[in-house]
DNA sequence: TCCTTAAGTGTATTTGATACATTTTAAATG
DNA sequence: CATTTAAAATGTATCAAATACACTTAAGGA
């Protein structure tokens, strides 16, 4: 008794599959795309020498000292050894690449309410010269005051001022570029100022920040009547004492008003 | 002469690498993340057991007889035979995502010069339930006019009024709203009309786009003067007779004008 | 008690978005 | 040839939102 053959048909493209059938006996219509049939194996997977290694990439965001700063790892392996580098890792065949950036991000944070967000997908044949990787890149807002992680693995990472960060390995100069301008726009389309704050903050603060991530001056009281007309901020009767003589009232941001806003969908112009 | 033994740290997630080296011997520092020493072998890949496959799915757009529609082939395949799909194809190693896009596309509808914009990466564990596939989504425009393509592949493809779309396999229905918000949001922030339409068109037509992509009806008048401020347009001296008995002027888009205007960066509201 | 420092506050002006109605043209009709 | 007809073309007044702008207040330190 012979082997069963298959045979297959090259191109694939219009709909995602091809056709897969036994010699002489038509396709199979119950089998998948990309399957091959083997007498002996059952199903295997077809073109597994175009599967590929998916990593996830995390520029992470944080707000510290009135500057917004970038948290990035020294790179200890060659190629690139020595230079500086995104936190990185690979998705693993029983996790979403939400779970692999979200456990990423954890290892080495020890945090896990972490405000992430998919940013893009870089698929260059070149981008890593040691090995073909596809990178997908999620860029995460941490407030860095409230969260000091004591993660084993931050010895070898670092906060970056934006403005004064170093040049990093391969493609990740562009995801970081990609990410500001990712922030820039939502921070027009929702108050993200939440994520990256402590839970109670100054206006002075908040408005540090927005200038920080639209890179512009903004004029104090206007900045106050737009967010105040936003109706999501909360007064407290606590003053910070530190900032002025005066002092400056603490704020919080009132998470049902501000989910509603975000649901309605609104945008606001600085 | 025992076989060279390397040595692997699990955890591997602070910067996208883990320790290699020859054991006894400290790592390798030359040796690439990921990668594995055999000593008959040479360098082979590490983890591949996580290599996944990587499909591109392309939500297709064309702006036909004053409806947005949309391209779907039907599945001539189990899982879901019958049912109507996205465009897609998986990438190959020697390609990149945007290049496999291209090439999906260019299989189908012959055609190469047509917008295309990666949209967003699909990576639930079971959204496909044949096999673990990650599929990153890509919108194009095409006009539908000027395009009629014969490419072999179309006896089974079919475009479909947006509003009166099938339920589509897998998460290709989510793929689709996401297409349909960002071709929204792209409305607004560059004259991407230019993609939808013939060389030649009239003010009436670029209004109806627009009101099918907006989803809303807008008022003539403000829409031209909007648009004549956006200073794109170049009006010919032709006429379209044939839909009024007065006759329309046709349009074309000054291309150098737009991009310039693109690479400005500019929005504008509806 | 006075000085200093940053916080807190309101209005006038400009700009852009919206609402809205009549005239024009050429083909079709009688 | 005069009249009808259907859609194209056009401009302004109003309203809303964005911007520009300067003085007063509170409390700590000298």
């Amino acid at each position: 008794m012979g082997s069963l053959q298959i045979f297959l048909r090259e191109s694939a493209d219009a709909g995602s599959f091809c056709y897969i059938g036994r010699k002489g006996h038509g396709r199979l219509p119950w089998c998948h795309p990309y399957l091959v049939y083997d007498h002996r194996m059952g199903l295997k997977y077809y073109k597994s020498e175009d599967k590929v290694l998916l990593a996830v990439d995390c520029i992470i965001f944080g707000f510290d000292n009135g500057e917004l700063k970038i948290l990035l790892v020294r790179r200890n392996m060659e190629p690139e050894m020595g230079k500086w580098s995104l936190i990185g890792g690979f998705m693993k065949k029983a996790e979403d690449l939400d779970q692999a950036a979200t456990r990423v991000l954890q290892n080495l944070t020890g945090l896990g309410d972490i405000y992430m967000e998919q940013l893009y997908t870089y698929s260059k044949v070149d981008r890593d010269p040691g090995q073909r990787t596809i990178s997908v890149a999620y860029f995460a807002l941490i407030d860095v005051a409230s969260h000091q992680f004591e993660g084993v693995q931050l010895e070898t990472a670092r906060w970056f001022p934006l403005s004064d960060a170093p040049d990093l390995i391969f493609d990740h100069n562009k995801m970081v570029a990609k990410a500001v301008a990712r922030l820039r726009r939502r921070a027009l389309t929702m108050p993200i100022g939440f994520e990256l704050l402590p839970d109670k903050f100054t206006m002075r603060q908040l408005q540090t920040l927005y200038e920080c991530i639209l890179d512009k001056e903004l004029d104090k009281r206007n900045f106050i009547n737009k967010f105040k007309s936003l109706d999501v901020l909360i007064r407290l009767d606590e003053k910070d004492m530190t900032v002025a003589r005066k002092g400056a009232y603490l704020y919080t941001f009132d998470k049902d008003k501000y989910d509603r806003k975000v649901e309605e969908g609104f945008s606001f112009k600085l």
